[in-house]
DNA sequence: GTATTTTGGTCCAATATTGGATAACATTGT
DNA sequence: ACAATGTTATCCAATATTGGACCAAAATAC
């Protein structure tokens, strides 16, 4: 065997000599390059659940043994994560092009720029927010506050209340550049800090400035909004720094 | 596996293993995975709210129990929330195109962007902004000096000069969404109202603003760089509504 | 206004499924 | 003969699924 010509399954294609695919090989490397290929291609997305091993040992149409090796190469390459009784999980995530900057850009970098949109952001939305829009920020402000002792969900609904404020402006470049700048905010050095810096104490008080945020934009009180705002990003920022110090 | 031939056609044959959509794995996962789909693809858009859990129970023929723990998944991804006695609601926003944005985006919307931004750069600019920087800064300013009676190449050479004034943030983020502001003014409407707005007399003024405005941010003079920036937003905003009024 | 219906939130216990682990054996290539 | 890999089988621990019941909030009907 191994003569070179010997694997060429060719009737037809014999003339090009086929570089054998990752996948071609048998066994579980070649299963593995398979679901590794599948990831990168997005059949499996970030978060989603591989098929159980008993289940892709039938597609395959090799032993569980198999699957579990070529699934042992994945985690090891950091593609996925198994949970006992749950499953298989993708924790690959294919980046955007806006992921090189968001990974980039610190915290402070993007308290920096938050300074600057947030409280323009609150002048115009008092300036023409409708009362739909002052319902949903409402709506927004009861999520957040539900929120009190877990950072991960206080995170994710907090981006919600100040997106939410964005779209109070009816300014859509301000709410599209508002999403631009939450996405960062998910995929920065935040995300690793946050359960440090997010006690639920921290979490009361921001939640005490988001419902005076709310207050004086319902009832269109400029200076008391503005003042807010500048309070929460300032606090924001303390709280940032006093992190990265310990 | 001794008969190359046999086993592994590879290309071609029927033989190939198709490895199961992620919409196809059992349980919640797998639904988590259809639904999550179905929202991307705008089945389900903004605010709209999903079928209630009882009714996606009986459609996907499973108990509402793995309907809630899919469910669950698209809230921890911040795609759906949830709300007693009223349904489930997606939350997730399709990133438009940035072309669309830019052309649904009025001059107006674009200056009160500005108004939050670009004080905030001047902020930055003179806290952070190296030798190098303001140099390029001056470069672009004898550029755009140079640009006294062309509507067009002036509009090219004030956009790098407030680029270039983003640039000495020295704040990644912030150079990444000016950049993306550009692009909008580029596209918007103001392409068709520049040659009415643009005299050689109102760019005289603009210039006579940059000039000042970077004699206060090479000085580091704060005060006097951040009420020329104002004034410079201010007369843009000012010769706009003038225009859309005639 | 009140009453009814619909909706998501929660708990329970029985059962099914999943990944983890081990052992005995077969196949392949050296 | 040897080592490596794949196969088959069995058991374990953790989790998921199911079907049911009841609760609380919101929407709807009256």
């Amino acid at each position: 065997m191994t003569s070179p010509t010997a694997t060429q399954p060719s009737h037809s294609a014999q003339t090009v000599s086929r570089i054998p695919d990752a996948a071609d090989v048998g066994g579980s490397a070649g299963i593995a390059a398979q679901l590794r290929r599948s990831i990168f291609e997005g059949v499996y997305g970030f978060s989603d659940r591989l098929p159980a091993e008993r289940h892709l040992a039938e597609t395959f149409n090799v032993s569980r043994g198999t699957i579990r090796e070529a699934l042992r190469r994945l985690e090891e390459l950091g593609m996925v994560t198994r949970e006992i009784g749950s499953g298989t999980f993708v924790t690959y995530r294919e980046f955007a092009e806006q992921a090189a900057i968001a990974d980039v850009t610190s915290p402070l970098e993007l308290i920096d720029v938050r300074f600057g949109i947030e409280p323009q952001m609150v002048r115009l939305a008092i300036a023409n927010a409708t009362a739909i829009d002052i319902e949903r920020l409402h709506k927004a402000l009861a999520r957040v506050e539900s929120t009190q002792n877990d950072p991960e969900s206080f995170t994710l609904a907090d981006s919600e209340f100040h997106l939410s404020l964005a779209e109070c402006t009816r300014n859509r470049l301000m709410v599209w550049l508002y999403q631009l700048i939450n996405e960062t905010r998910t995929h920065s050095q935040w995300d690793s800090m946050k359960d440090t810096i997010l006690t639920s104490e921290r979490i009361a008080k921001y939640n005490a400035q988001h419902r005076q945020l709310y207050n004086a934009i319902a009832s269109r009180n400029i200076d008391t909004a503005m003042a807010t705002m500048h309070e929460h990003l300032e606090r924001a920022r303390t709280d940032l720094i006093g992190a990265s110090r310990k």
